[in-house]
DNA sequence: GGTATTTTACTCGGATAGTCTATGTCCGAGTGAGTCTGG
DNA sequence: CCAGACTCACTCGGACATAGACTATCCGAGTAAAATACC
């Protein structure tokens, strides 16, 4: 079980628009060259971004993509779920109900497998966790740990293109 | 991403071995038909147990398997990485490493990744979730919602097997 | 100089293809408990 | 009645098949800013 690198495309991707003011622009072209990834698969990425409202893009030339919203209300969970969807890591097929003892015509115990609500609590911890970090969040730690030079150089670079 | 359906018939094979004693053996093919699933494949998925020394097979008519611990010793965590893996959920790329205004030359940050540092804690609570969660546990709560008659009658037909 | 046209640089979305993983099947080898056979 | 051989039911592990998901790549359509041409 293992998220997609599209996950990790979009967060940074996402983590770099909200450093650019509502009226730039970033072309995918640019986001793809940055991180050294495939324009066009990362494109798709950016584009599920953009459905789930997280971003939004514009036509023509200079046009490209900057948040939906500002950063402090994009948390990582939006990204996360928008990438690989909502539904949760663990499918319960109720396997308990093939029993071999159980009367077929019996009415099904429409209580939630046991199993099952002990997995989806650990899946409710995971989401917890991921929804109370927000893109200013990350941002602020990456202006703390990266030079502000090189900073400044990789805002300029991704206008340029 | 979502977990294998190995995962779900693996955590129901072990909470039913909890159920019976050191000196009881349920052969995969009993686990298999009680359970509705392929016996061939959940084999793979019982071997895979046995190999994280989470349950014993013995071989020969009359074999089968029985839990190798005592059930409150053995978490919902143990199981799911018997099967899954203990891969973390996020596999950081690294891709901020090929931002164009790095001099390759220079030595790469050797910090973890803000990124990826977020997406492992919420990988860490998802774990720390399921390590608390023993099989002593879930054969209780299933021991509380199920009619005890039923389950004298699934002890029964799994050890005739 | 202002307006109309063309060029250009983007996004968007569909089509396609390759590779990997999950799922499932099949079978032969090894093992050991129970059964059978021969003395 | 007992020892040895046999049978059978089980696990183990490898080989194989298939389907679906993930990872791309390519291209045409639509759009709008910028550049150019024309009056």
């Amino acid at each position: 079980m293992e998220l997609r690198n599209q996950v990790e495309w979009a967060i940074h991707c996402c983590v770099v628009l909200s450093g650019f003011g509502p009226d730039e622009r970033i072309s995918t072209k640019a986001l793809a060259e940055f991180h050294g990834v495939p324009k066009e698969y990362l494109s798709k990425a950016l584009q599920a971004l953009a459905q789930a409202k997280l971003i939004e893009g514009s036509l023509g030339p200079s046009g490209g993509y900057r948040l939906a919203k500002v950063a402090e209300k994009i948390s990582l969970l939006d990204v996360v779920e928008a990438i690989e969807g909502k539904k949760r890591t663990f499918r319960c097929e109720d396997i308990r109900h093939n029993h071999p003892c159980l009367d077929p015509k019996a009415k099904r115990d429409r209580r939630i497998c046991d199993v099952a609500q002990a997995m989806y609590r650990a899946d409710e911890a995971w989401r917890r966790e991921l929804r109370q970090v927000t893109l200013a969040d990350l941002l602020k730690s990456v202006g703390q740990h990266v030079d502000s030079g090189l900073l400044e150089r990789g805002r300029e670079w991704l206008l340029r293109k």
